[in-house]
DNA sequence: GTTTAATCTTTACACTGACAAGATTATAGT
DNA sequence: ACTATAATCTTGTCAGTGTAAAGATTAAAC
């Protein structure tokens, strides 16, 4: 069972770190996560975690990577359930919405700029593996060329193309960040489906140059 | 000039406490935000602010329901200096991006369910006076009737109107939040200002049931 | 004028992140 | 094989935090 137990080093202290911080996440949120309750976890001492992430905002960019990493990988699934191009962009909204929903604090924590190590590879690598993804979704609602990770940042793409891209990923952010912080108005549940259905296909409508569609 | 300065009643400790968690979150960002810190800058004890705020949260429910005020405010003058119809859309954007580069540290805390006091009247509120003028903006582009902060919860608009104010706020938010957090690859101010001009404009044009812009 | 309630202070406690210094073990060089 | 060096983890300490309880002071009510 425990194997090296009592061993003075870990082994693999930095990964059984990064578990226990996303439990801790999980479990206790935001205001209940501290470097000591996560060392505690993983069976060490206070000042363990110190030497692999440096101080706080290392451990917490280390963790939101990983959320990116996730969230990209509910996006892929999402993406792949979607039978066409007409269901795509509803269901890229759903499962983003849908990742914030299962892991709020994650969430949150990623898009915290002030809390993060932003010169962090690791962290802006996961960052942009998850963007392409959504940049992608709305380049083939356009039927345009895809894009890899590394064209991101010199995306030579022409405005409206990039104006399509904001348009769509703002409309995504937005809706998950909105709906978890609970900034919309209480409607019943299902109205609420009908209402993020018809205005993301609406978006996406536009995005594809079609016709304003007549609802319904 | 130190009027009632020793004093062991503040008199209105409320208030001060308020502008000086106002003035901590701006200087010394969430981090730095401490309730001793701000009971230090008013001039009294520690213990203090319990009484009139309960606990940290309910402290920054408060001072999250005066950045709802600031942004309403915000909102209105960005809207009243809008020439036209066609203006208002963009405008509104631009005031509400503004005002989250303003006060970053506000705008984190606004949009903190888990931080905040749901249950804050006051806050609640503030927070469906600044949704009341946005969803107006949404309303003034489909040339719909207005509606006032008492009729939000109960709002008997149709579907597809619902659906359009959505789409207004995601955006609007989705954008500045985004922009506030460094979420877009960097490119130049020009070519940024551009792009969410353009992607504003066809938005809003959507909302207004006109035909897709020919861009440029 | 006395009682009562509100306001503020003092004291105390468990907890935190960061730092420094020491203990232990892996690794590399010879 | 032996040693030096670096990496890893622990222990101890420090100032600082939020919250609670109990006491001091003053306003308000009756």
């Amino acid at each position: 069972m425990q194997a090296k137990k009592a061993a003075y080093h870990h082994g693999s202290l930095k990964k059984s770190l990064l578990a226990a911080g996303d439990l801790v996440l999980m479990e206790k949120g935001f205001k209940g996560f501290t470097f000591r309750e996560c060392a505690r976890r993983a069976g060490v001492s206070h000042a363990a975690p110190k030497h692999h992430f440096g101080d706080v905002t290392g451990f917490l960019s280390a963790l939101a990577a990983i959320g990116f990493d996730r969230l990209t990988e509910a996006l892929i699934a999402g993406i792949r359930k979607a039978k066409d191009l007409d269901e795509e962009f509803l269901a890229t909204t759903r499962a983003y919405s849908k990742f914030a929903e299962d892991y709020p604090e994650h969430f949150r924590i990623m898009f915290r700029d002030d809390l993060l190590a932003t010169e962090s590879v690791e962290l802006g690598l996961a960052a942009r593996r998850t963007l392409t993804e959504l940049t992608n979704v709305i380049l083939r609602q356009r039927g345009e060329r895809e894009i890899s990770v590394g064209e991101l940042n010199a995306c030579t793409k022409a405005e409206d193309v990039l104006g399509d891209i904001v348009l769509g990923w703002c409309h995504i952010h937005g809706f998950a960040h909105l709906k978890l912080e609970h900034q919309f108005p209480v409607v019943s549940k299902s109205m609420e489906k009908r209402v993020i259905k018809a205005s993301s296909a609406r978006l996406a409508q536009l995005i594809r140059r079609d016709a304003i569609p007549n609802l319904r």
